[in-house]
Parts: C-alpha cells; structure tokens; sequence
DNA sequence: CGTCACGTCACCAAAATAGGCGAGGAAGGC
DNA sequence: GCCTTCCTCGCCTATTTTGGTGACGTGACG
C-alpha cells in the first residue's frame, strides 16, 4: 500500500486554527501532498473550476459546521467538477440525519473532530484507495441506518405467487386491464387476487397496497 | 477507554487453524477473556441457551463461511438469547448482497479475514463499545448501499405545499373522503389538488403516485 | 395594475375500483 | 378418498376515482 504518488487534498474549514492544523498534516512524509486549504466552500469550488484535471484533488475534507446550508450541496458540485474526488466530512454532528443527508449527497468518509491528527491522515488515504474512512460511532449510525432501510416487514405476510405478482404490478402503477394482460388472466381474475390481497395485507385500497408493499419490501 | 473489565468474546469458525489462531488473539493482556470457540453455531447456540447471562458474550466472531445457509439465520437467535452481544462478521465475502443481508440480520461489523490480528482486536474492543468495525471496501460498500436506497429523485418534481400534505396523506393509504377530513377541506378540493398532482408526478392514478413518492422519496 | 401560482369549491360523465357471492379445476397433504 | 390452498372465471352493485371544465379569492412579483 505504499503511495506511489502523494496524495492531493484539499481542505474547506472555517476555523482558522484547525484549518492550519489540518494543512499541518499534509506533508510528503505522510504520503500526502501540500494542501490547499479554505476558509469556505465557495473558493474552494472557483478554485476547482479553474483547476486543470492534473490539479483536482484525490480527497477533499470538508467541514459542515454551519447549520442548515453548510456544505452538503457543495458536494454534488464537487462531484461535478472533479468527479474522482472522494470527500469525506469532517464535523463536530453525530446525528444520523446529517451522517445520512452527508452520505446521500455523496460523501465517501464521514469524521468526528474529536479524531486524532494520526487517523485524518489515516482516512485521507483510505479514502484516496476508495475506501469510506467512519469515526467508529458514525459507522454504527451508518450501519443501523442500513439495518432499519432494509429491515423486512414488521409482521411477514405470506403471499402466493400470484398476489405476489400482482402486487408487483401494482406497484408499478398498472391499472387493472394492464394487470390482466400482463398475468394473461381475465380481469375478473385480477379483481379475484386483488380482494384477497387486500385481506392479507389488511389494506383497503390500491393506494394503501402499494404503500404497504413498499414500506415493508413486500416486493 | 481502557477497559475495566475483559470483553468476553466467543468465537465460531470451522477452520480448526483459523479458529485456533482466533483463540490465541483473546488474552487478558489485550484486554479480551479467553474466548470460547466453536467451529459450528449450532453447538455455539447450545452453549449460549444454557449460559447464564453473567457469561454470556459482549462480542462473537461469527464465521459465516458457508454460502447460502450458513450464519446469518443463526444471528437472529443469538440476538434472542444475548440481546446486548455484539455480533461482528468474519468472512472472505466482500460482494454488496452478503454484507447487506448480514446487517439487515442484525450484525454490527463486518471483518474480511484478510484483516491482520492487531486490526481484529482492535475491532472486538470497538463493538464492545458500540462501534460498528467495518474492514475499509467493507465500509465503501456500506456507504455505497446507503447511498443508493437514499438517493432522492431522479427529475426532482416542485409540489405545493398542499400537494405535498396530500401526497403524504395518500401514502398513509387514505381515501379521498378521509383525505379531505384531514386537509379540512371539501373533497371536491382535494380532487382538484389530486389532479394537479398526477399531472406533475406523471402518473395517472393514487397507486402510481403512492410509488412514485416512496421510491423517489417525495415524502 | 396585470399576471401567475395557489388554494378553494363546484358540476359533470366515463371509467375504475371495492367488495360480496358462487363455482369449477388442479395440486398437494393427510 | 378428503380437505385445503390456489388459480381461474363470472355476476352483481355501490362507491371511488379519473379527468374535463369553470370559477373565485388571495398573495406574490414585476
């Protein structure tokens, strides 16, 4: 694993102080280049846009210190302008809401500022080598963030191939006449497995179906 | 963070070599108890049932070697029987399909057996302390999957805040009449508002529109 | 001041759905 | 054999939904 190249990072962060720190950290010792670093994201984005490819950072490390409007639709632009560039968050918030928007938008590392100096240097190049560096408490978020999106149905209905079919169908918003020709059956058979699909998943509308289906993966 | 008292890990490998090299690793100095190992879980879970809770594990190393069946139903037992054990996963697999299932089960980490000795200590102590250890491609393809089931919409729809109520309140499985009660306003309204809605989400009916909103994530 | 988006309400008709009933055949378990 | 489940098809009606049109008041914006 030894760098062949050093690492270029770049750095966003408001905080005069911890922005040295982190620039501190990048040197060719450690494998990693000498790092640009912001006071926001704004430069940070018209310096990438007037940067050549060769330039574009490996890592970016951001900080979404502000509230509300902070830093995570900077990412969609980074993607967009440097679409290699891994980022990893670099913040002081632990909520699962900021961990999962940072992630949604396409953070690749999500850090706590209580890491160590070592373990930012650390992340920089697994994030570099396509890894998703986590402060151990961010990755149980992550991981019960997950666990809950995936989990299956609360009470598991057993559906017969047919109502599963159908049901498949349905969420894909067909009507009625649609279903039947697409399950080569007559419509009254379509209405037949609807009622008794309705029973099963206690629903009493199409609408409520699909909702269900969807919530607990039925499909 | 030193540890007061050892972390009591057991440990379920078939490999007698790897199992016996797993052992080895849980020793007071590094702050573990020795660890019982099994090389099936079904002796494992014997074990675990007729365990008082005062010995049961705070970690298990689960081998889940075994392609098709072969561990993942077992944690949903050990979950059962030791509600606070941590469970982290030792595999060779690294493919999106297993670690996903291996979470939704309820797993908290996630070791490739490339992991080196140090890194698997480490790891134990950080499930013990409500950590989720994930070995680096571990914790992209966690991220990654993540990403994806929280990706918002494809051409992002602007609904009114109305029709955005009534969105949410289709999803919830109500009838117009329902719906109307809820807004406060005359069925006829929500009618208008339902069209206007279909319009822009481009579907033609309550059921398309249910899926449309939770598969974009509208609400 | 005009315009536009929005929310509200209404009337209308064609179409679809919800839900109840019965009934035959095929497959599988006991 | 009997029983159950499942799939299939049909008939029935009340209700809902879909989709079109028009209309009024409000507030925001230029």
């Amino acid at each position: 694993m030894k760098p062949e190249t050093l690492v270029k990072t770049w750095i966003v962060e408001d905080h005069d102080t911890f922005r040295r720190s982190l620039q501190r950290l990048c040197t060719p010792e450690r494998g990693l280049a000498i790092a640009p670093a912001f006071a926001n994201a704004e430069t940070m984005l018209a310096t990438l846009k007037a940067a050549p490819d060769s330039q574009k950072p490996d890592v970016l490390l951001l900080d979404v210190g502000l509230p509300g409007r902070g830093g995570l639709e900077i990412i969609a632009d980074v993607h967009q302008h440097a679409p290699q560039c891994r980022i990893v968050i670099l913040t002081v918030f632990e909520d699962e809401e900021k961990i999962g928007r940072a992630i949604s938008a396409g953070a690749s590392g999500y850090l706590l500022k209580t890491s160590r100096a070592e373990t930012v240097v650390e992340a920089i190049h697994e994030a570099a080598q396509g890894g998703s560096p986590m402060s151990p408490s961010v990755a149980a978020s992550v991981v019960k963030m997950l666990a809950k999106l995936t989990k299956p149905a609360a009470q598991p209905v057993s559906l017969s191939p047919r109502e599963h079919d159908l049901l498949k169908l349905l969420v894909e918003g067909l009507t009625a006449k649609e279903i039947a020709e697409r399950m080569q059956v007559s419509i009254h058979t379509t209405s037949t497995h609807t009622r008794n699909l309705f029973t099963k998943l206690n629903v009493h509308s199409r609408a409520a179906a699909v909702a269900r289906a969807l919530k607990d993966r039925l499909v």
